[in-house]
DNA sequence: CATATATATTGAAGTTTGTCAATATATAGC
DNA sequence: GCTATATATTGACAAACTTCAATATATATG
């Protein structure tokens, strides 16, 4: 039959099973935020040495919302913290925001 | 002064502002939502000729919402439309999803 | 130990998102 | 126009997310 005899017959599988769709798209939810890109961006710009505080007054969020992404954040991998005396400094871990990006587009390339 | 006195004295100022940083989470967002990317998945694997029914017999989700989904996906610019006759075949645009993660790249490169 | 400061956590409220049943719209064929 | 099929939309509900005030924890100093 050339033409489609009515339709659902291609009998679509997904080669993207439900548990590898949901691990990128939690990955890429970590970032789908602006407070967090912000966070993420004021990190990078002066590296280490960043503390809550400093990242309070950058922001239009207050101190508990700010410790919130940067848990967030932390747990994710994306961030380090170390704590020296009274304050927190937060620093980047570049190579791993940019495997973010890297995986998605090696995905996306896998598609086509 | 060597040393810090006290906290918060850098005056750490955003270079990605608020609205920036909404447009590249509201970009990520559309992406991060596992039966969006099944759908992409799906799309790109069969070229064109994918009816709502071919989708919907695929995923682990009901008729209104795969197509509360592909609207999502249109309206972003991330997949096209087209009838014919009774079913509405949708494809992908390649071009503009793998955009995607290239800007991010793109933006997050930049940071270091 | 008491005080002060920096950050984390808790708990509550508002907002957004995701899903589906029910219904509406569009097209085809009789 | 009537019936059948494919898709879209509406409306309601539940779950998840975001934010902040209040409170707790940790550290430094007197």
């Amino acid at each position: 039959m050339a033409e489609r005899a009515g339709c659902c017959l291609p009998k679509l599988a997904p080669r993207l099973d439900g548990a590898e769709a949901r691990r990128i798209s939690d990955e890429l939810a970590l970032l789908a935020h602006p407070i967090r890109l912000q966070i993420l961006d004021l990190l990078a710009q002066s590296q280490g040495q960043v503390c809550v505080c400093d990242l309070e007054a950058a922001l239009p969020v207050k101190q508990p919302t700010v410790s919130h992404h940067l848990k967030i954040l932390r747990e994710a991998g994306l961030i380090t913290a170390e704590r020296q005396g009274l304050w927190i400094y937060y620093s980047i871990r570049a190579d791993a925001v940019q495997a973010v990006p890297e995986r998605l587009l090696a995905h996306f390339a896998s598609l086509g």
